[in-house]
DNA sequence: GGCTATTGACTACATGCGTAGTCTATGGTT
DNA sequence: AACCATAGACTACGCATGTAGTCAATAGCC
């Protein structure tokens, strides 16, 4: 299952919010320029998809995730990881430095992250 | 400007061999039960989006690419960490490690690049 | 009770992508 | 010289995606 950028928007949405309905989440979006319509076909498609689930209340929905946003992300990264780097994390993270110029505090949660990672092994 | 998937593989093999005619790239495809049209197509995509340069020889082309690999997944690696983390590198890396459990040898390569980060400011 | 605004359902349509087929010219072989 | 294999050019086609429009039912207001 594949969530595209365009849907990406809604879930975001709705992982901070479960259980909108559509207008809601048209309500929601910034930096689109989006007719309500457009919001409406997405949600469509996520549902189509078994991204988020419709609960029927009167004549309209709820949208819930059915996909965490934790996992979506896992799975993008993954996925990078595996198209781009043969799966290897350090070179992801090397170009991720050189990407996205790290500030201190950056390069400290990274540091603790690498601590955290050698001490649960 | 945009390398799909599909593409990828094509630009994988011009970037371990540049120059290599339409035909070469076509034996070097691994994994892909590709037919060689569709190599050509891929080809032909990537030079009018001017990832690669066609040179003439004859009456064939010679293949370069005009992107470098290491260009390409910086800017992949950092579409990623803004659509998905919001710009921010440990979130990512987190997920990282959660989505592909690292080895010793990850785990120490990425303690080696956090302390080249730092002692790099 | 009738009209209107709203909601979802369905349809649309251009572009990108994965995957390939046909057509044409031409270089090499006999 | 005739022919065949091959290279590139152009065409195809279904599915995903970004973006929206039309239609029909219905809930609420006057």
């Amino acid at each position: 299952m594949r969530i595209s950028d365009a849907e990406l928007s809604v879930m975001e949405i709705l992982w901070s919010e479960p259980g909108l309905a559509a207008t809601d989440v048209v309500a929601r979006i910034e930096g689109k320029d989006w007719s309500d319509k457009t919001v409406k076909t997405l949600l469509a498609r996520l549902v189509e998809k078994g991204a988020l689930r419709a609960e029927a209340e009167g004549r309209r929905y709820r949208y819930h995730p059915l996909v965490e946003r934790s996992e979506h992300r896992k799975s993008m990264v993954g996925r990078l990881a595996d198209t781009l780097f043969g799966g290897k994390a350090a070179p992801l993270v090397a170009h991720l430095a050189d990407a996205r110029d790290l500030t201190d505090e950056d390069i400290e949660e990274l540091e603790d992250l690498v601590r955290r990672l050698k001490d649960d092994r």
